[in-house]
DNA sequence: TCTGGGGTCCTAGGACCC
DNA sequence: TCTGGGGTCCTAGGACCC
């Protein structure tokens, strides 16, 4: 927590359905409900005159379709609210280079990066009454809520509390004050598992979480959830703004209208996925060691399963194989709802040198590669080894070898992939360039 | 026909290494 | 011949956020 209330979060009012009636002219004041169109869809965002009918975020078409069934429902235009999310963060980051956006409609800013002649609460609610006007200007019309506090969950906090198109500067000093009559939920972190077992340790608000001991509160939540509210009930916060996330992972993910049954369909479309997968990643310069899939049967259990491969892909067959083999081990008996494919991992896109480094003990150690076991491999398969054992080459391409530790009498075994020259690989003969 | 899609972070257990 | 710990990596699941 700082002296001062140095921490902006900006938050765009409704933000998908305000997109749709800026470029709409004929859905302005209207109920409008982006989201919830197909089969099995939910609301991402609803217009404020929608949310008048109970329609909210997350709840099902049906539901929103049966409280306001004269809105209109759209499925989204998703360049276009990524385009005037781009507007938005540009107006952000003439204020402050130190801008960090939490998703397409919400970023904080740090003031005291921003050369302002002073930081006192009668300049930085001038600051933010500028924004919210210029971000209304540049994007043709839409409304901005702000907070303005000393921490980041002071600001979020305060950004909630005025909305729509207003803003809530906490005076530093007055943040406990603030937070004592909340209820426990506008901790962020805190969601319908944890508000329950608060609730039955009798805890509703701010002020009954601040009375509790952080050993009590660490046993009942776990070490960092715990740590991290004991803390926040008391208002400490000192996390930095950070300009510089990075994408950890990268996933594509589909719901489908009917669940599925045919194992052949699963493959195809997980297949696709991992296409798309590696397009984006390769979009990003990014590329990542585990393909992870995740599998949601008809009656909602979600399964994932993942492989780490020994050096980072950013190929769309090698993800679809080995998202493929991921399946072949799991049961989908009555049907899956979802499909998806990730990667995680991410690794910057240059490779970690494959050749350098030969350092070290290696010298010395006798280099024993295992026998491959004899056993039945499938007709005409190339045994290799790496440093796990042996295994059969089971397809290659771009560069990549992917390789199934197992054999006919020893199945399913792990699947890894290489880079073709990989020195982890062993008799391997990477394939002739033309 | 209840329950999206894209993410982040945490926990817990096992393997493995020193 | 008896049972250490710490650290790291991997996997699976769950809570949560917008």
């Amino acid at each position: 927590m700082r002296q001062t209330a140095s921490i902006l979060h900006l938050d765009l009012d409704a933000f998908f359905a305000a997109v749709e009636q800026r470029d709409k002219p004929s859905l302005r004041g209207k109920p409008v409900i982006v989201g919830g169109t197909g089969g099995r869809g939910v609301v991402s965002t609803a217009s404020y005159e929608a949310r008048r009918y109970g329609v909210g975020s997350a709840m099902s078409g049906r539901e929103a379709r049966a409280r306001c069934p004269h809105a209109a429902f759209l499925s989204g235009r998703f360049h276009a609210y990524r385009d005037t999310s781009k507007q938005v963060m540009q107006v952000l980051r003439e204020l402050s280079p130190l801008v960090e956006p939490l998703s397409l409609d919400e970023a904080f800013v740090d003031l005291a990066a921003a050369g302002l002649p002073d930081l006192d609460v009668a300049t930085v609610t001038e600051v933010g009454e500028q924004l919210r006007s210029r971000v209304h200007e540049v994007t043709g019309g839409l409304t901005a809520t702000v907070g303005i506090a000393s921490s980041k969950f002071l600001a979020k906090v305060a950004s909630e509390i005025d909305k729509p198109d207003g803003m809530t500067v906490v005076p530093p000093g007055t943040e406990l004050d603030l937070l004592r009559p909340m209820r426990v939920t506008v901790i962020p972190g805190v969601g319908p598992a944890t508000t329950e077992r608060l609730r039955r340790a009798g805890i509703h608000t701010v002020a009954e979480l601040e009375l509790v001991s952080e050993d009590e509160l660490v046993r009942l939540l776990g070490q960092a959830q715990g740590h991290g509210l004991w803390q926040l009930a008391r208002a400490q916060d000192s996390r930095p703004v950070n300009a510089e996330r990075e994408a950890k992972s990268i996933s594509v993910e589909g719901t489908y209208d009917t669940d599925i049954n045919d194992r052949k369909l699963m493959e195809g479309l997980l297949t696709r996925q991992a296409k798309e997968v590696g397009t984006r990643m390769r979009k990003n310069g990014s590329s990542g060691r585990t393909v992870t899939i995740k599998v949601r049967l008809h009656d909602f259990t979600t399964l994932n399963r993942s492989s780490t491969l020994s050096s980072p892909t950013d190929d769309g067959s090698t993800i679809g194989r080995v998202a493929r083999a991921l399946l072949r081990d799991l049961d989908t008996t009555g049907g899956v709802r979802l499909l998806g494919v990730g990667v995680s991992g991410l690794a910057d896109w240059v490779q970690e040198d494959l050749f350098g480094e030969s350092d070290e003990e290696d010298d010395d150690m006798e280099v024993t590669l295992p026998e491959p076991p004899r056993r039945s491999w499938p007709p005409g398969a190339d045994v290799v080894h790496d440093e796990m054992g042996a295994g059969w080459v089971w397809g290659s391409g771009s560069g990549v070898v992917t390789v199934r530790f197992e054999t006919a009498d020893t199945p399913p075994g792990p699947v890894r992939s290489y880079r073709v020259d990989d020195p982890a690989l062993h008799r391997w003969e990477p394939p002739v360039e033309d």
